[in-house]
Order: C-alpha cells, then structure tokens, then sequence
DNA sequence: AGACTTTTAAATGTCTGACAAATAAAATTT
DNA sequence: AAATTTTATTTGTCAGACATTTAAAAGTCT
C-alpha cells in the first residue's frame, strides 16, 4: 500500500480514504485486525502520528474500533443501527441549523416520511408500540411540564410510530427527519391550548393505528403538520412584531 | 474549557466532543475560527497531537475545515447539503451491507420513501427533472450496457425523481436510501426482458409525473418494487440451486 | 498435575521537541 | 507608489520516548 506523494499535505486523509476504501469493497472484512501502527506507517512511508490521525478520521465515522493492550489494534467494525442512528441525527441536526431551511420544508419532509411509514405501522403495529405511544400522550398531558420536556415527549412519541412500522431501515432514515426537528420545535412555545391539540391529534394516530386504519393516520398526520406549522407561523409573526 | 482526567483514555474523543458540543451548541458559529492548537493543546492541558487527532476526528464529519499560513487555522464548517449527501451514502451503504438486512427490508424502505416524494413530484416537477429522467429510461435501452451501468442509471432516475419533489430536506433524507440499494442492486443479472419491464415502469413513473398523477405514479413504484423483489427472488433462488 | 502468581511482550495512548511548508502581513527596496 | 523581500504564524509531518493496558507465557506453589 501506498500513497501518493505528489499530492501537496493532507497525508492523514489520503490514508484514511485508502483504508476506507479497503473496508467499503470488502477487502477488509468486519471484526478483521488492521496491521498495527507501527506496521501501517512503514506501509504508508509515514509516522506514526499520522496513521494515528488517519485511525482517529475513520473511527470518528464508527468504520472501525480500537483496543489496547497485547492482543489489541484497530478494527474493522461492524456499524450498528445505533452508531448509525447517532451519526445520522447529528448530521441532520447540523444540516439544519446551519443552512438556512425554512420550517416549513423541514416540516414537510419530515412528515412526508412519516406518512410513509403509516400503512406499514398499521399493518405491524404491535401492542408494545401503542402503549409506547399511549404513554407519551399522558406524559404530554402533565401540568408543569416543560416546552423542552413537551418536545422531547413529542419526539419519543414520533419514534414509536416510525418503529412500529417495523422495519428497522426505515427507522434508521427517519431517525434524523424526527429528531432534527427539535431544534426547531423547541422555538415554539406551546400552551395549554396547542398542547391539547396537538394531544387529540396524537391520539387519533394511536386509535388510527390500533384500528389498522391506515389512511386515517395519514389525514392526523396531515392535520398535525398543518398545525405545527401554523404554530411556527405565529411564533415568526409575534417575532416580527416584537422587532418592529 | 478542561476534560476529565479521570476518564482513563481517549483524550482526543473527550476533546473533540467538547468542540463538537460547543459547534452543535451554538457556543462556535459558521465560519469561526478555533484556537490555534497550540492554544488548545494549552486549554485542554494536552499536548499538540492529542489536540490534533480531536481536530481530525471533527474534519471526518466535515464539522471543521484548516487551513495552513499565517492566517490560518480550524474554522467551524458550514455542513453544506453535498457534504450531508455524500455522508449519508457512506453510512447508509456500509450500515446495509454490514448488517444481515433481507433485500425485501431494505427496498421496502427504500420505495415507501420513495412513494413519499411522489405528491410533490408530480406537483412541482419541472421540465428539467423530466428531460433528466427521460434521457436516463433512454439511456437503459442501450444495447451493450453493463449490468453496472444500468444500476447507476436506474439510481441516476430515481435520484432526478427525489429531486422533483423540490424539497432539499427530502433529498437529502433519500439520498441514502435509494444510493445504498445500488450494492444489492448490483447482484442481479438484467436481462434485456427485465431491463424492458424496469424501462416500462419508469416511463409510467414519468408519464404520470408529467400529467401530475400523484396516485399513478405511485402504483408505478409499487409495481416496480413488486418487480424488484422478484428479480431478486430469482436471483437467490438461483443461487440456491446451484449450491446444491 | 493443576491452580495461582509473576513476568514479559505487544499494542495503543500520550508527550516533547523539532523541522517543513504555506500563507498573509509587515518591512524593505526600487 | 509599486514591487519585492522578509518575517511571523500556523498547520503538516517526523522522530523518539515513555506510560498504560492487556493477554499470553513463564514460573511457583500446593
């Protein structure tokens, strides 16, 4: 193995993407050791401190795992559904609160997908999935609670759904739709009022998908994005006043 | 800003979680520059390589950009829409063919997703979309195409068709799941007969975009599924016979 | 012989110090 | 004033060393 020398700097990433490439077309195989670092830097014609940086890009993106000691090294590793689910949250967080996305496209999406997963939910749900979802609607209805802990519950209820369509693909792309909304849900205050709406709607998906009623969860899911992003609408519009 | 020295290793995880926080945060903003790493290696009381490998770490997830010169430095990352794509692709790709996902999971997933798109899709579609989805069913009629070419057209297709929702989140979110298929696509063999079958539905797909058809091109896609599975079907089937 | 303890070797984690290369600002010269 | 040179700063890379962890090998005792 080797790496162009040509190439002005940037040794580390040049190597990363060499090995990335090695476990990407199966030339490496999951729980396979990589040589050790010493050996990849003799193999690369680099120091060690640099193999040491290239190991730290991959291990950052979950491709492979370290371990010390005599029998140690890096390796290939398997990529999980939650080290998945983790990477594909934060990227998606990131994607929009630093690109200027409007609520309501993420809003769309994000509920586009959701009406995706509705027939499969009321296809599969199981008896868990409701009582997930049953027990987040109490939750939402405590007094005292919190905007934050409002959205967070929202959240948990939203994976539930997703999950109960039971398909654990589908849970990994959706992850990232519900959950970087957050951020943007967490601007929204939510009354008393908007609570207990959005509660009702809440439960017409839970009875839509315990009767297998599948279009009927897909016209409350409608329902729940027109009003979310009526609620961010006022939220934009007693802003702007309050600018002016 | 300190780190727990407690915690027996991995400075440079603890470290670039700190940075990461501070990013996610809001604490660092767009296009900020970060302490020298001299500086930081001064503010975490580590030493200049530990600081390094944190900085690599947070280049992997393109949340940090360097530069080299006088002027030079870390600056936070704006995660542009391309950087999210390409990073979704990797994951979604090595999390399907590192994990024993039946092919029936994962294209189920990946249409139902599909099929989410197709409201906006027939609404918004533009010319442009159009002539990009015609051009690539024509290019699958070629004779002498590989079985790879094909696939990559197929995945060019249906790209142009997320991208007719007009919807930026959503492509993003699809991306993965149509990109990461092209692996298991890849393991069958199209026939000129199935290659006319897969054509057909395209073009259905695209007639009933044009004349703004949400539900017929939905069915198309379902049929297309149908039909993808089959081949796939075939395909182990095949295999099976000829192990025994 | 078998179980327990100690030693050892290999590997990653970290540090120090140094030099190279790039880059922009400052100083100098024309 | 413009062009050139110098300089300072910062990242990129290297070499060598020591600390720490870990499992296997060697040794010891019952």
């Amino acid at each position: 193995m080797k790496v162009d020398p040509s190439k002005p700097t940037d040794l580390s990433a040049q190597i990363a993407a060499a090995i990335r490439d090695a476990i990407v077309s199966g030339a490496l195989i999951v729980d396979e050791r990589l040589p050790s670092e010493a050996e990849l830097a003799d193999q690369f014609d680099v120091s060690r401190p640099t193999v040491r940086e290239a190991l730290k890009r991959l291990a950052a993106q979950s491709l492979i795992r370290t371990q010390r000691g005599a029998t140690g090294g890096a390796f290939v590793n398997r990529l999980s559904f939650e080290d998945a689910y983790a990477q594909q949250i934060t990227t998606s967080t990131l994607l929009l609160s630093m690109n200027a996305v409007s609520f309501d496209t993420a809003c769309e999406a994000r509920f586009a997908l959701e009406r995706a997963c509705a027939p499969f939910a009321a296809a599969r749900r199981s008896a868990d999935h409701l009582a997930s979802m049953r027990a987040e609607i109490f939750r939402q209805g405590q007094p005292g609670l919190t905007d934050e802990a409002f959205c967070a519950s929202d959240v948990a209820f939203h994976r539930a759904l997703v999950d109960a369509a039971g398909n654990p693909v589908l849970s990994y792309h959706l992850s990232g739709a519900v959950e970087a909304m957050q951020p943007l849900m967490n601007m929204i205050t939510f009354t008393a009022r908007s609570r207990g709406v959005i509660m009702a709607l809440h439960s017409r998906i839970a009875d839509a998908l315990e009767t297998h009623q599948a279009d009927a969860a897909e016209a409350a899911l409608s329902d729940l994005e027109s009003y979310t992003c009526q609620l961010a609408r006022d939220v934009m519009e007693r802003r702007a006043q309050g600018r002016d």
